[in-house]
DNA sequence: AATGAATGAGTATTCATTCAT
DNA sequence: AATGAATGAATACTCATTCAT
């Protein structure tokens, strides 16, 4: 390798540096908290170096949320591939979901919890990721309906936000509350509520009715 | 009135005057984006009056904070009183929250919404306020159990929050996303989904047996 | 006594309270750390009550200032009164100084180690008000040479300002160090250091000579 | 000069250059009354360039006093060497100090004369650093006692005391008054007095029965 | 005369961003 | 390309002073 690819490999790895800091800075901390220059030296560059490569601040965080954003929905794509039951489906990426947060403190709470920043067109930009993640399940609903194993005459959009809004109660127990340590027994109950709700089967067809 | 009580209620107005203002700067923008001169000049005060009713930036956000959550569990303690099924209750609970978000754009978000910031004290405080709303729910979801209304072998704790979720995606249509224009047929939809799950009622017994 | 001349005694009463509280005050901080609500609440008086009587906040440390120096020059007067020795005089002034000091943690501080504050007009009016003090030393030292108690060839400005300065090493060990708590041993040190000086009396001559 | 050490020295310029700004501010006026915002101003440099270099007004005012306090210490510690006697080398320091006033404005006015500011900490280090003055005194006088120059019935730390006193008279002729123009006859005078002191040699005698 | 609610000028400090080297 | 010294805009908070009652 001479020493031009090696510094040309050094720049790419310099930008991964920087990237990476960035996203567990962002993890940690709110945007306002995170400061370019504690960015700069846990990557160990100068501080001149992130503006090499990212052209601001909101820049920088945008980035570190595509990358959280993507690496979540491969992780997310992959439950799709064979032909197993929708549910089988959906409970597998909810304990994904457990087990990116247990593995790597998660790069999913960004993803999920951080308000989107009013920065203007940053705002907009951030509600637009994650309505691909909306898309994703709302095809997967789509297709529950098709093969007969979710209810045909639900709300289609409002199933999608839902399970996201699960999703959201998995990681880190935010939403409401927070640092809930979930456990596996309770993702189970979770997703049995969302499943089969919180009714009681016996007064069901009566609930139904009175609807 | 007479001129004292005429002078107390002026005063009482400045704080008043503040604390609406506050309110709504915290509900559009996060803590830090959110400034001391914005809030005098809205409020349409000198910028040393707000910290003649407020001791700090964080005590003007810990009122703004209660103000709505009291707001909040004031309209949400009504639906409890008489012997109306807990399933109406909880309908109640989440019309009135699509209701107080178009009448008054919605103190809610900010209840469950903002990031508890990492201001120390600040966001165990909000998570503390945030856990009364929970207890709320839970009482609610025994109840039902109790009346037979609701399943019993369900996770009660998570069932509450899911409700909350609920609440949230209602809330602005956040959690995820944002800025959602929920509508009423949504409204009856995610209560449905809440109460009768997502699953096909026909598959549901393979699936009970699969878990 | 009448309703009026309660209220026009109540008036002076007011003056006094708020005097004797910036006393207190300024006695403790300096200029700046002293504040008007502070003084208003420990004269037991609404802020606006203190510009009634005085103009502004510099125009209370004035007569503050005035206050102090009033009481030291009157305790300082008494000792001139009798045909005792000046030697004496100034043993008892400088006895008196540790007094007030143990009495009443002194008004002598705000004397001697106020910084004169450069409010402009304020600095120069400070020193006026020192010269006094300067002046009546320098009278007591020229009685003293004409009594013979004192060399009648030392430059007496230079030993009015000596003698000051041991006043100021007295109050609270000042001038350069802090808070020694000078006990009456080394009162008569100091007085002898001043009166004997510090040299050895056997080399003395041989010092005057190749002076 | 490479360019390397050009960058050094250019670097170490600005630090000198805000800290001799800061020298200036602080000899004239109190902590309270600088301003960071002059003292970059003064020293042509960004206000955020102060805190490049210093971490807080608090530590900038430190520096200050450190550097007035080493340049102190040091011209006072070239009278130490040789085996002068102990009453040439007090004479050289009140010259050197008065030499020191009128060539540079005197960094000493702000060792002597700046009231510890009641900033907690910063109190207890300004009387430390004066502790350090004081010390080497004492050691210089003791000495004299030795050599039989001194008394050796005196108070010495009283006697340390008095001479730093002395010092603060020549230093702006404060202590007490401010900016007496101290001539060099003054300086004679003063230095008489404290080594011979006040007392009439003729009636010495007898005052020293009397005590 | 007495009050204290209201005010805004003033200040230390932070931090994203730039630019000369 | 890489750096980090330099910068100044921005912000919470204090407090002397005013003035309507």
């Amino acid at each position: 390798m001479t020493a031009i690819s090696n510094h040309k490999s050094g720049a790419g790895n310099k930008r991964e540096q920087i990237l990476l800091a960035a996203v567990e800075q962002f993890l940690e901390n709110d945007f306002y908290k995170v400061t370019i220059t504690e960015i700069a030296k846990q990557a160990e560059v100068g501080k001149g170096t992130v503006y090499e490569y990212f052209s601001s601040k909101e820049d920088l965080f945008k980035e570190s949320f595509s990358f959280c954003a993507d690496a979540y929905l491969q992780s997310f794509s992959k439950h799709f591939v064979d032909g197993s039951s929708v549910k089988k489906t959906m409970e597998d990426i909810i304990t994904t979901h457990l087990e990116l947060i247990k593995e790597n403190r998660s790069k999913l709470n960004l993803l999920f919890n951080e308000r989107p920043l009013n920065l203007q067109e940053l705002q907009s930009w951030v509600i637009k990721r994650r309505q691909e993640l909306l898309d994703g399940i709302t095809v997967l609903i789509k297709k529950g309906i098709e093969l007969d194993e979710i209810r045909s005459d639900i709300d289609v959009e409002m199933a999608g936000r839902l399970f996201l809004a699960l999703n959201c109660i998995v990681v880190g127990g935010m939403v409401v509350l927070d640092d809930l340590d979930i456990e596996e027994k309770h993702l189970a109950g979770l997703l049995d509520l969302f499943w089969n709700g919180i009714g009681n089967l016996e007064t069901l067809s009566q609930s139904k009715i009175s609807q």
